[in-house]
DNA sequence: CATGAATGAGCGTTCATTCAT
DNA sequence: AATGAATGAACGCTCATTCAT
């Protein structure tokens, strides 16, 4: 895991004087790391300080040196998980080059990744889980990630939509339609999913499909016609 | 504290028991009731039995006359909360009539009735936060809930699709995709949302931009020609 | 509390129902005199719950349903301990009756038999070792049993003064004076004394030598000549 | 934090290992300094070693090079506040000069000096809190200090008696009596008072007092005639 | 000599569970 | 049936103690 940093070219035997200080630093994200792992497929309440301890290799009273209490844990759990995701997005944002649907694909796409390949995904489950617990954290998770990440897709829809490539839409609405599935898959592979690893490797095909149905709708081109209810 | 009851003149001790049968019979749900809630609230681990018990107004020992354990709770709460939810669905396929459109959107309407309109979506949120710590009820879950749900809009898919109303597409995918918006929006209600009361009300418009971009998808006719990734 | 409902009349068997309710009502005290023993003892932080639990006979849990905290038990602890202390002083000194030094003896000679036949003189040790770490509670003891006790013979002197019985002197420091024996001894007795049970039983010399110096002073009566320095 | 001592000019590395030495001797002083205050404030088990090293100015490790544990750091603080206590009394006593009224007030007075200006008061303070939970060295202290001091009021009480300056009395109980004022003024110091500093500074007027009181009594001369209880 | 990161036994506190009433 | 007092195992957190640096 952590084996590759050292092996920058000539150096040899200082190892030994860093492995304090590397420690030092590395703890406090191994120790989150082995939290998210536990709050994620637990809860935070069934999560024991002692499994956390365990799982990261140290006594459970070096928890303490990093972090204050179990709450503050958790803080630092979401905190630590919430820092890079949506800074790709926004960067592909500021880039107008890009045609709407190519750009969206590629938001959606990029968060796929890394919703499924690192445990931010974790971060989404538990947060929606604990959300009731921890107002404050709550409130700092949905400004700081979702409404930036709905924020996103909502000027990409709205590109789409002046462009011409997308129709007319309520776009504050299909924000949440148009992440839904992306999120939900997310949240599956972290309850039921991690049960039946079947569709876990599925994700191409799920992608395909989603972006299908996203673009195009159910319907043949026959049949779209249709009144609100 | 209650001891009055048995002091009312002459007529003796019917009405007592009277109150006393039908409350034996309510208790059960009364408590699930009580428990769903606060599950969901806070979850499983996080919530005291004094506080379930408190809720329905009964006390802690109480519960024990019903339910053997916390454990045991928590599965009627789930195996209540998910008797009724899917009749109807299989109800309705069950009447080959209707058109395809309108079958998928009235099954989906239904749902969004049930999911929003009773604690069903609680048992939702609460089943997916809890399925790490209870395997074998959300084994039974998956079935008795899951499973039979997508089956319901695989079949509505399909039907579509042989009807020509629906592309060909990945079936098994695209009912994923097509109940996520669905329930991500209860899950989101049970969490977040309970705190920016503000979507609550828009269940409306969610529904409108749910079923028209599920239907026709999100690009203008002239745009829908794309090829995959 | 309620129990008075059924009593109408001739009952007969009812201990039985009684235990239940008697311990209700005991239970506290019974705690609060075990934590006095062991605070007493052993200071506050170096006691252990379980220790308390133990010695009242009942499990640990139990302290919890009657204190909020180890805190809650301390402040009991003085609470309970400083009630019935002074009432009969105030009471004594409310009859005028009485001549001084007949006065100033009886109500140290009282609270002399209350300090050392009941756990008040602990309380007082106790609050004294641990006023450091309760400012609120050490405040309250200070004006509830200190303040109060120190009035109380601060009034009897300034009688014997006006009465001719005393000599002129510094009321307000001589109150420490005569009080500081009495108290020491106490104070002694829950601490050194404990192990060289010698001079537990010479209460009575100890009083009497005491009141003899108190009144009469060490000099005989050819050497009473001198000066301040 | 004290490191401008060093830096007196062009001397260059000398200063810091004379700096190290002188340390390394006061050390263990400073250390128990520290932790005499925090003992007497805290009491013993409430005072952690971690705010003793913090108020010493050294690291936690630093304190187990110097006491192999938090007891043995206590014996150190009470051995090392106890040394010099009674040897200027006893020295006072083995010079016969001096008349008995006067000796008995010197050697108070000087006691009286030690304890309000040095940490000795909290020594006693804290010993008798601790005693309960230090049987061999309260042991030690009764002997090494208890015993020698009240030896040494009895000594001068009976040479007051046989020079006739002092009435007959029960000189054993007496030493008590005349030593409490005394030494409960000095505990009172050191919990209660810390609060209302009111007091602190009337050393002088106590003084007078007490002495007054010792020697000459409550009882104006024509009233000094009564019978035991 | 000095540091401070790491440890783990121990304690205060909680809460699911039991049972006498 | 219902209560609520009592229990004790379990967990969060602390802090004396150790040891690599």
């Amino acid at each position: 895991m952590n084996g590759s940093s050292t092996a920058s070219g000539c150096a040899v035997e200082q190892p030994a004087r860093h492995k304090h200080l590397r420690r030092k630093e590395a703890r406090p994200s191994e120790l989150t790391a082995a939290a998210l792992a536990l709050f994620v497929e637990k809860g935070f309440a069934a999560t024991r300080l002692d499994d956390v301890a365990a799982l990261a290799g140290v006594s459970k009273g070096t928890l303490y040196l990093y972090f204050d209490s179990k709450e503050a844990l958790f803080k630092a759990v979401i905190r630590e998980g919430m820092v890079p995701v949506l800074e790709r997005g926004e960067a592909l944002l500021a880039s107008e080059t890009a045609e709407p649907v190519a750009l969206l694909r590629g938001m959606l796409l990029d968060w796929w990744e890394q919703l499924s390949k690192t445990p931010i995904g974790g971060v989404q489950k538990l947060m929606m889980a604990e959300a009731g617990n921890f107002p404050e954290v709550a409130q700092y998770y949905q400004e700081a990630v979702i409404d930036r990440g709905q924020a996103l897709v909502r000027t990409a829809l709205r590109r789409g939509v002046e462009a011409g490539a997308f129709r007319p839409m309520d776009v504050e609405m299909a924000v949440s339609v148009v992440i839904a599935p992306l999120l939900h898959e997310v949240l599956w592979r972290h309850s039921f999913a991690s049960r039946c690893a079947a569709s876990t490797l599925d994700g191409r095909r799920f992608l395909e499909c989603y972006f299908d149905l996203l673009l195009k709708g159910l319907c043949s081109s026959s049949g779209a016609r249709e009144e609100r209810s």
